[in-house]
DNA sequence: CAGGGGTTGTGCATTATTTCACAGCCAGCG
DNA sequence: CGCTGGCTGTGAAATAATGCACAACCCCTG
């Protein structure tokens, strides 16, 4: 059914998963692979994956598997990773300096162009190949950038000035790093990561597990 | 229903966001709230979230809602986060130096009370108040300390070594930030934080976006 | 103490997602 | 060319999660 109507969430979660995987075995010079190999590398089931691809189209070959190298350029169709894209970053602190660095490397097409920050001892810095700018000029910079993504590594307090001005500078997606929710008009999408909140399931997890080596 | 079957992971996150929300407001000496204001302040619909608790026992008071105090312990005694846990992490990158700060803050249970690393470069150097130590004294170090949660904060080449090096070390459950899947025995679990996965997703709703200010 | 406005807890209907299972296809081999 | 082993694509069944709707409840006011 190549009608590419509503697409699941977890789909797309589990497409990229699976590209990061690709990515990984095409340096490996493996040509083809089989849903089954794919489940046993990442933990996606197998028919969960073939109906993932489903949703776009067809893809492999009965009897063969798919082939690495094309596979990998059509989810990177889906997903419109092929192209580099801007993305700007709010918060030149720790998470922010780490952020830009992960996001220096080649090997993905996202690529941090403008860092910004409200601390007048940080505006100025240069973090890694960037300097930090105020966040006030972030609407008038982005203006010749023209960045859609953003991403804001500041702290909660902070997140929802810090998402005002995004939208305003004409940002349509948000990784929002700072532990609160924020809110956004229609039309702009977000997503959270919040590393409290992740141990706090694990830490959910922890308490229900048996003990182990009890003797 | 004070029956504690099998709680949907769903849940579990969102009481996780909804006790960061707590914690917030109840430092603003807010004594009581009602599952809609909840609903308002994080997007979490409100009936859901009653459900929520239901699966855990009876909490608010029709007519009233929730005492914030009692609601956050509550909360807090299910996700266990009520007394502070040790968290070991390894990867003393700069990624692994945001998280050290971060979890340095006062205002949550989890504290990393030790770093490791395979790099001799970085080894016994010192991040914030803690000096790295050699990842291959992780175990013998871990059995002083009684760690049951570990990060790992290296590259994906070194995931699947970092992980067996922590379960061997008594860890139970492990957030992994590394880009890659990693393989763990029964009885172990994962979470995975991948910020090129969540750029990719967002890089999909981007490309669905509707054109905006046209004209 | 009766009535009203507001809020909870929850069974049930609805919607979303996963899993199964199998027909159909592919390459290789004798 | 016909058979075999392996793998895909997908409808249909099963499972999971969400949202609705309403009885029961609480406080306040008069």
């Amino acid at each position: 059914m190549p009608r590419e109507t509503k697409i699941p969430l977890p789909t797309l979660e589990r497409l990229a998963t699976c590209y990061r995987y690709l990515t990984d075995i095409e340096s490996r010079n493996v040509e083809t692979i089989s849903s089954s190999a794919i489940e046993t590398a990442t933990g996606i089931h197998a028919a969960q994956f073939r109906k993932d691809l489903s949703y776009f189209g067809v893809f492999g070959r009965p009897g063969i598997g798919y082939d690495v190298d094309d596979l990998k350029r059509r989810i990177a169709g889906i997903l419109k990773v092929e192209n580099e894209q801007p993305v700007i970053l709010v918060g030149a602190g720790n998470l922010g300096s780490a952020l830009v660095g992960f996001f220096g490397l080649p090997q993905h097409n996202f690529h941090i162009v403008a860092v910004f920050d409200n601390n007048p001892r940080k505006i100025g810095q240069t973090l890694w190949d960037l300097q930090v700018q105020d966040v006030g000029r972030l609407s008038e910079t982005n203006a010749q950038l023209g960045a859609r993504i953003g991403i804001i590594a500041g702290p909660a307090v902070a997140a929802q000035n810090i998402t005002d001005v995004l939208v305003d500078a004409g940002i349509r997606v948000i990784l929002n790093f700072a532990p609160t929710t924020i809110r956004v008009p229609d039309g702009v999408g977000v997503r959270n990561v919040c590393f409290i909140q992740e141990l706090a399931v694990l830490s959910y997890y922890l308490s229900k597990l048996p003990e182990p080596n009890v003797g």
